[in-house]
DNA sequence: TTGAATAGTTAGGTAGAGCTAACTATATTA
DNA sequence: TAATATAGTTAGCTCTACCTAACTATTCAA
């Protein structure tokens, strides 16, 4: 039933949320198979997951039915883009690592920040950009420092 | 046998890993009951974490014996060690988090971050204190504008 | 030096997250 | 509209990582 917002969810059930949430976007909605295909996991584990988010209460299925996500469902899939996403912004564009690699590391570290980092976090990313208007580049003084110390290799 | 020094293990067994890396830093030594207790686990669940680890070669464990790290077990345990060290330092130093947010967070990012990742994100925190010591302090810097737009609540 | 306390192990169980193979429903198209 | 292809489900399995309860070994102190 679950009509509490919040109940800890798996990082696995986490990563459907935010899959189907995406696939939403794309396409008004989710079907078992893109999500399998999406997420690299065989149509049978989609309908288990499918089941579980169901109970509680964070997507509407009906089997054979399209998927769609409930109010709750898509505030938590909102928040575990939101993490991804700024974990990934800071990967790449102040750490300077490749998009693949800053993804690939945001969508298993995104499961891992507190709301407390998380927040830190994000107003960190908006604040380097802030300096950057104001002419002060941090991510590029990095990179270059970076550079320096790695000039072998990169 | 596992002499290979690197066939991926999951974040359990990099946490006991590390528990025992400690462990033996304090007393040579790693017994069962320190490392159930450090971790938060039973001492049963800590006797099935051993025999794996000893399959891969990581710890010298003999029923009933002490428990220390064999060569790669070291590597490893220093490796994860360090991400969590790095991790730890850039929430709590960086963002501001306090210790036991920053430690809990690290802990369980510490599994999620790659080797390039890893390496940028040590970089970083050495480039910002870098500039500390060149009069530009960043993580002030920042702590000012966190404050700033969280005058409140905080 | 023996017996109680402590430490470690074993057996057996649960829960989550995945898999394949076989089946059922739905869609497509000839 | 019937046959086939595609999508979705179910059943039954594996593996990891825990747990408790009961047992065994070791340690220590009277």
């Amino acid at each position: 039933m679950a009509v509490t917002i919040s109940e800890k969810l798996s990082a696995s059930l986490e990563d459907y949320l935010e899959a189907i949430y995406h696939l939403i976007e794309l396409r008004d909605v989710a079907r078992s198979k893109d999500i399998a295909e999406r997420m690299g996991v065989s149509r049978a584990s989609v309908t288990g997951a499918l089941r579980t988010l169901a109970e509680k209460g964070l997507v509407h299925y009906q089997p054979y039915g399209y998927t769609t996500l409930t109010e709750n469902g898509i505030q938590i899939a909102r928040k575990v883009a939101d993490r991804h996403d700024i974990l990934g912004r800071f990967f790449q564009e102040l750490l300077g690592a490749d998009a693949s690699v800053a993804q690939a590391a945001a969508c298993r570290a995104e499961h891992t920040l507190g709301p407390e980092i998380t927040a830190r976090l994000m107003a960190f990313v908006e604040f380097i950009s802030g300096q950057r208007d104001k002419g002060q580049d941090i991510a590029e003084q990095f990179s270059n420092y970076w550079q320096k110390t790695n000039g072998n290799r990169d």
